[in-house]
DNA sequence: AAGTGGTCTAGACCACTCT
DNA sequence: GAGTGGTCTAGACCACTTT
């Protein structure tokens, strides 16, 4: 177990308590100033991220983790906060804050949001065409932050919306931290890819951008899709992160956008 | 001025001061249970939308609002906080809290997210191609929840992204809201479009949802566009909320995403 | 009844901006 | 120096869940 008292990680220098005499803290000048609280987050996202609490489980209550990191309930209150609002953590009054995951709840629609010209919400099912290692090419290495030539898993798929083909993604991964990715291991998971790179291969996916563009169907592509060549399809290219902001994944999709179409919220 | 009590508009009933007598204050049964800090979320809201303060001004301090509402500075804090969170007032540390403006600020990039292939914002300019006063169709009549035949305005245009013809939009507006919007008048003013309904009409947008597909250009898009017939095309299909989460726009753009593209965050 | 997160208060002090 | 938002604390009580 990790007793990570904040006073040995971090040079923790609150402005002083709220009342009585104010000790002989430094003053916190300027320069360098990082508010408790955020430091309280940074060490609360080491903790996931060295896995001491794992995607699902329990984390200790805020008056324990203020009892840890000698901070007031208010101050971890501020960066669990924060953490649920960036999707790290989930808070459920009455009965706890629990480590986020791609495995229950239907945390799905964040990372595909595709509906249905009505507006439903179809589930789909994905036929896996292939899973090979190879080598970076420099593009997808430059993404990932690897070395060209380093290894990468390649994985190649489709997705069928109420059976009918609407997705072919292609999945590049770094292949140090996804090593035993086979082909046959894929098949056997049932459930979202995501949950099951939290679950089997400890990376969980935080967030991720992506550049959407139209573009006509190159004959390969079409043919997997069943749809003509020159057929106009979505583009989305995807990089998403782990912690630390490490680009963990690069993804190209191909979209058929007739009878779906991306939903996005500007707010 | 509007001198607004909490006491007047609200059932306000806090769950009892932090300490000393709980007063005779109701017990907060659950079924419309409301926290205090969201009843002065809808107060603050209703001064917004009143135009008590008008967007790009100041708003009175935490201080005047927690003795305006008969509150603590925290709780008038946490109201803020979340409106700020949703884009409605911006705090800046040392000078005081603001109605955001579609005006200064480049919160442009937060309704026109295209970006070069570079990943460099460009600007672009707008060329006004018409504004016509007419009479709902069904389809938008639904969309901006008015009656069928009802007046609205169509504004369409053409934006230029480093002289390139790039995005094709038809706008569609309540006729109700937008009086007197003539093209003379769009040509005008110069500035974002939402600035212009914000500051001419008062009608400020808060957010939007899209939906998002590939389709093949039709001949009268394509011409307009400058690219050939059956060219694949960003479709953009927007609704626009204002205050309350009225429909006040519908908007339909054509995006040609060579050299440029949409950029989305999933976080 | 006990434990969790959620709300509310009051007060002190810090960081930043302007006069 | 005065005023603003930002941080931190301590304590009380509420709402929800489980034992």
């Amino acid at each position: 177990m990790n007793s990570n008292p904040a006073s040995t990680a971090n040079p923790i220098v609150p402005g002083g308590p709220g009342e009585g005499a104010p000790a002989a803290a430094a003053p916190a000048t300027s320069p360098t100033f990082s508010p408790l609280y955020q430091q309280i987050k940074g060490l609360i996202t080491q903790s996931l991220e060295s896995g001491e609490w794992k995607p699902g489980e329990i984390i200790p209550s805020e008056v324990e983790l203020a009892a840890r990191f000698k901070v007031s309930q208010g101050t971890v209150r501020k960066a669990i906060d924060e953490l649920a609002a960036d999707n790290l953590l989930v808070r459920r009054q009455g009965k706890g804050t629990f480590v986020a995951t791609h495995n229950e709840d239907r945390a799905q629609f964040r990372f595909l949001r595709l509906l249905a010209d009505d507006g439903a919400e179809h589930p789909h099912v994905s036929r896996l065409l292939e899973c090979r290692r190879l080598r970076a090419s420099a593009d997808i290495a430059r993404q990932l932050d690897l070395k060209p030539a380093d290894p990468v898993v390649l994985i190649k798929r489709l997705l069928q919306f109420d059976g009918e083909i609407t997705v072919l993604d292609e999945i590049w991964l770094p292949g140090m931290v996804f090593r035993g990715l086979t082909l046959e291991r894929l098949s056997e998971y049932k459930g979202p890819l995501y949950a099951m790179f939290e679950t089997e291969f400890g990376t969980r996916m935080i967030r991720a951008t992506e550049k959407i563009r139209a573009v006509a169907a190159d004959p390969t592509v079409a043919d997997l899709l069943q749809v003509p060549a020159g057929f106009p399809l979505l583009s989305v290219e995807r990089v998403s992160y782990t912690y630390g902001d490490r680009p963990v994944e690069v993804r190209r999709g191909w979209y058929v956008t007739t009878g779906y179409y991306y939903q996005n919220d500007l707010s």
